[in-house]
DNA sequence: CTTTTATTATGTACTTTGTACACAACAAAC
DNA sequence: GTTTGTTGTGTACAAAGTACATAATAAAAG
């Protein structure tokens, strides 16, 4: 009923259940199938009420045209989370930004030059707070809702990553990362609508988060706005982090 | 402010943000750091009231006398899911159970054989169901909670999938994989205890499970128990399927 | 066989949270 | 100044969560 092992940690046993130890972990780690790594980071935007990623083309021929997640092989005694920080900043010039890791991609045919393994790690960043000054290889926030075909299984990671996000933005703040420092509710709620893809009323999303009291209001006011403008708020991570809920009450 | 790029996915480019295409994919794979890819399984189990993890002693050198948990280098070819299925089919002989992934560690030193990122998947599976028939390293179930100084990163990686499991128990049914296919109401809320570390109220653990209308009753009651035996249940997870809640409701 | 003990099983009163819906105040545009 | 669209504040009701009590049943003890 088991398999024959070819390959692994285990090594031959005696039947008493005892280990003969391996001394030499190099020489077994040296004999491992040929693989590379890489983070490939999914860089989630906010403009014009639009979720959107940050893109470029790829530079593969194989993918000529096709647009690819901004990636890149891990280097050696580099953290993968250190590896993904690294391409943000390489690409974008930001530091300090919300950055988490997703899950990875095996597929074995997912890349042409051979087996690469990735890790997605999701990213969330004011869209206007950052103007792209880098333009290689057309890098530039791309509409959500208007992408398919991408190059590597990299819709497959946009996928899997915009479900981690809308989950995610219902459990923790971090939503608020893809907005200025002082935001409307309306461009709050906005952005709750866009990502989750439902309405919610108005005075009832309002009533939740004066609620959960972590909203300062700044005293400021929307300018340039076609309409009477709303109060400007900021969040108060601080008293999130103190206050933050630890729910019991079992939920399906 | 940018780093150089020594290495990675992105060529050299023309002012106007053009790319120069590349043509050779596998030279630039194969020109990658050399590493390995690991999976590692923790897996749960509940016995006693207590939750417990499958572990081995270590067959390293480096590591002798410690605990580990079941893993292997991915083959060639073989996703990361498979992989993890594969290891615990070689463990355990059991397939079809639940396991999923849960992330990925990456320390540069944490394998004495060189560069090994592993990716750890959490598994549930009913200790009374499946006696252990291999005993190779001292295979057995450990209690979770007097459990220190492993092997490797590996506490902490049970840790990070301990707190994984405390998340998704409450989320989905999926703690019902530690119980029997019949299960009585004490046993579940047993379980939910022992994995939140909580004691929640008899009366109002079982309005919440019987007001979700997701539990069947069997007609059978407890066999020899020392004690007035209650109702065996078995968990509706067709039912559940179909109804799963999709929350929405912000909830921080 | 009766009593004690431990556990199952069910219910009620109250609080908190979620949901549906209405109206006045305000600023901009005509 | 009137219209229009948006902000800001409630209110009434429904659903879910929480605290708490008591009867029924089976095993164990006397």
């Amino acid at each position: 009923m088991l398999p024959m092992k070819k390959n692994g940690h285990k090594p031959e046993t005696v039947p008493e259940g005892k280990t003969i130890l391996i001394k030499d972990a190099k020489s077994l780690v040296d004999n491992y199938p040929k693989l590379a790594i890489t983070v490939d980071c999914v860089i989630f935007g906010f403009e014009e009420n639009e979720l959107k990623v940050l893109l470029i083309r790829s530079d593969l021929e194989a993918f000529r045209n096709k647009w690819t997640l901004l990636g890149d092989i891990i280097r050696d005694n580099e953290e993968l989370d250190d590896a993904a920080d690294r391409v943000l900043l390489e690409r974008t010039g930001m530091t300090d930004v919300f950055l988490e890791q997703v899950r990875s991609f095996s597929g074995p045919g997912r890349h042409p030059g051979g087996r690469v393994v990735t890790v997605a790690y999701a990213s969330l960043l004011d869209v206007g707070h950052h103007q792209l000054k880098i333009t290689d290889n057309e890098l530039h926030w791309h509409p959500l809702n208007s992408l398919k075909d991408m190059g590597f299984d990299h819709k497959q990671i946009v996928d899997a990553c915009y479900k981690w996000l809308q989950k995610m933005i219902q459990e923790h703040p971090m939503g608020l990362n893809l907005l200025p420092d002082k935001f409307s509710l309306r461009e709050l709620q906005n952005l709750y609508e866009a990502i989750l893809g439902v309405e919610l009323d108005r005075r009832n999303f309002r009533k939740k988060f004066f609620t959960m009291d972590f909203l300062i209001d700044t005293g400021e006011m929307e300018v340039d706005v076609p309409h009477r403008p709303g109060k400007l708020y900021k969040f108060n991570f601080k008293k999130y982090e103190r206050n933050k809920k630890k729910w019991f009450g079992i939920d399906f």
